[in-house]
DNA sequence: TAGTTTATGTCAGCCTTGTTGACTTTCCAA
DNA sequence: TTGGAAAGTCAACAAGGCTGACATAAACTA
């Protein structure tokens, strides 16, 4: 009762549409979206930090110089929840928020030194997972991995996700 | 200097495991499990719960009898965290809990119609958005996608995760 | 130039959902 | 039969979302 769309069409079948592919879909978003949290959110219980703390860190050395409210809108938060973070990183001299010169009405944002080591072991981490399954995966279910999740973003996210790739190192 | 792993082994390119591929692979994790909470949570918003009342429903969905020991398992939270989603659950009457026959300290855990009605609800907007992106990305891509997310998961989680799959429908 | 809009920051307070610690009830095994 | 383990509950705390109100400075505009 729960297998629809089993249907075939032009001779192609579609029975990875089936309810029951699509809820192992779901699970395994589930449980594998906590694997990717886990390694970075031991380095940053250790420091005092949380994972608001790591995904600004991220998206600031990924743009350096970024305004707030750049930032704000990639990571889809109210500027006092990112404020809050923010205001501890640059307090504990992680981030550095400099006037803006055109517009001084802007706070352009980098990484120090501290901040730079605290993000590349976060991020190390990250991608030592992510690299152990790339490899194990083999490239062509890195490509479906990548086309499916860019399929299920939000027309406005996947713009967001894209302007990063095209704008990051070659 | 982000771009290790540039080499060629036994003729294959490895250009997929370099810095920038799985920093693109972490950013579309990011993004698109945004994308994969949206909708639920709009009609959890509407209702007053959050993701753990979905997440609650979803597996007590999924194996119905299951014990709060088991579902603590798999959610891998605290039994106080699950506690309080569940007493509100039942509270509402969307749970019910009967106390085991055998171990009266156990308490077996199944949807009421109501529960059942919003558990539908829920993961049939989340299976819209899955079965969209499953459908644009084609089979092989599907399977890539599956394929990269289980080699994510911590070894624990990946038997869970497979242990719900054998325990499924046909 | 006066008035409005924009970018940012801040305070206060709320909610969800994680945590730990302490407790009761129940079961089982020595 | 009794002591420990297991299942569940209650209380209190913390992180990190949220809204609303308000301040300031800079930029824009009529």
């Amino acid at each position: 009762m729960a297998e629809t769309a089993q249907v075939v069409t032009r001779g192609e079948s579609l029975l990875f549409l089936t309810d029951d592919q699509l809820r192992k879909g779901i699970e395994a978003m589930f449980f594998a979206y906590r694997g990717f949290t886990a390694d970075p959110d031991r380095i940053l219980a250790e420091k005092g930090y949380g994972r608001a703390h790591h995904r600004a860190l991220h998206f600031i050395n990924r743009a350096p110089g970024t305004t707030v409210n750049n930032l704000l809108t990639i990571l889809g938060v109210t500027k006092q929840s990112l404020n809050r973070v923010l205001r501890t990183l640059v307090e504990d001299g992680l981030v550095e928020a400099k006037v803006g010169n055109k517009d001084k009405r802007e706070r352009h944002l980098r990484l120090t030194e501290a901040g730079e080591t605290l993000e590349r072991a976060l991020s190390e981490a990250q991608r030592g997972r992510m690299r152990a399954a790339f490899r194990a995966a083999g490239p062509e279910a890195v490509a479906g991995f990548r086309t499916v999740l860019e399929q299920m973003m939000d027309p406005e996210c996947r713009r967001q996700f894209n302007a990063l790739s095209d704008g990051g190192p070659s």
